[in-house]
DNA sequence: CTTCGTGCAAAAAATTTGCATCCGT
DNA sequence: ACGGATGCAAATTTTTTGCACGAAG
């Protein structure tokens, strides 16, 4: 996934219209590349772009970039799921401290190794989550 | 992690006391080791081993049971988040139908490849999560 | 025109919090 | 006893749904 044009490409492909809500809601994922945002953010995010956007067309579209394999959801940060898109150019993976909740990113992907194994079970492998927990220099040193 | 022994003396070694709402949280997540399960599944389990414990007791066990590195938090399942016991004489991950949701145990672990390049940036890992997410023959066919 | 998408309003579900009391250690 | 843990009740937050209307292809 290279660009946002991709993105929209891949709707049409799937029959999905697209609307300038859901424009905006791909623009705002767009603009956050890289980092983990939650629902509650795309949404202002996308009120800026297209003013009146509902909470409830966040979420449906949500659920419907993440069944095309277009985001991520993950939860931490207690409460809220968050999101990120995946972009094929820059993919990557997090490490996520426990103690302040700050990401880095991991650039290597374990997948490679054991794509073979996976696919002998039946399963045809669309995407994928790699994610470290543990804690960065300073929480670390704060035990 | 082997058995509850060792997690009931992990808490005590963090201060955590050993009450039986949370005796029975803990021995609900043990039951359902290799699944996933969502909090409330896990209240209902606990009910019949401690009734009367409250869902917040469990959301509030749930938290320190993360934090320290015992169970995992995930989102698949749309709306609730899930749950796992994390046990290294079993370790594994897991594979995650988009269509149906059945899931299915990778032994495979990938970290061991690339444990070095993570220490690097300075984090102390403690934990990781790796999920695959894909189509089961069934919910591929039907495509 | 046909089908999908949206806003609105409301509901349901999930999670969190304050506080008085209770119970492990 | 002390300090963490719990139940209760209520509030919040997050997510989902039904429906009539509007808009994209």
């Amino acid at each position: 996934m290279v660009d946002k044009g991709i993105i929209e490409r891949k709707l049409k492909a799937n029959n999905y219209k697209l609307t300038p809500q859901r424009r905006a809601i791909i623009d705002a994922l767009f603009e956050h590349r890289g980092r983990f945002i939650a629902a509650g953010e795309i949404h202002s995010k996308t009120l800026s772009r297209h003013s009146g956007t509902d909470f409830s067309t966040v979420y449906r579209n949500l659920e419907i970039l993440e069944k095309m394999g277009i985001i991520h959801k993950t939860n931490i940060r207690g409460g809220a799921a968050v999101y990120e898109l995946i972009c094929d150019h820059s993919h990557h993976h997090h490490i996520i401290c426990k103690g302040c909740g700050k990401t880095e990113i991991i650039s290597a992907c374990p997948l490679e190794h054991l794509m073979e194994d996976v696919e002998d079970k039946g399963f045809t492998v669309i995407d994928h989550k790699f994610e470290l927990y543990g804690y960065c220099s300073k929480c670390y040193n704060k035990r």
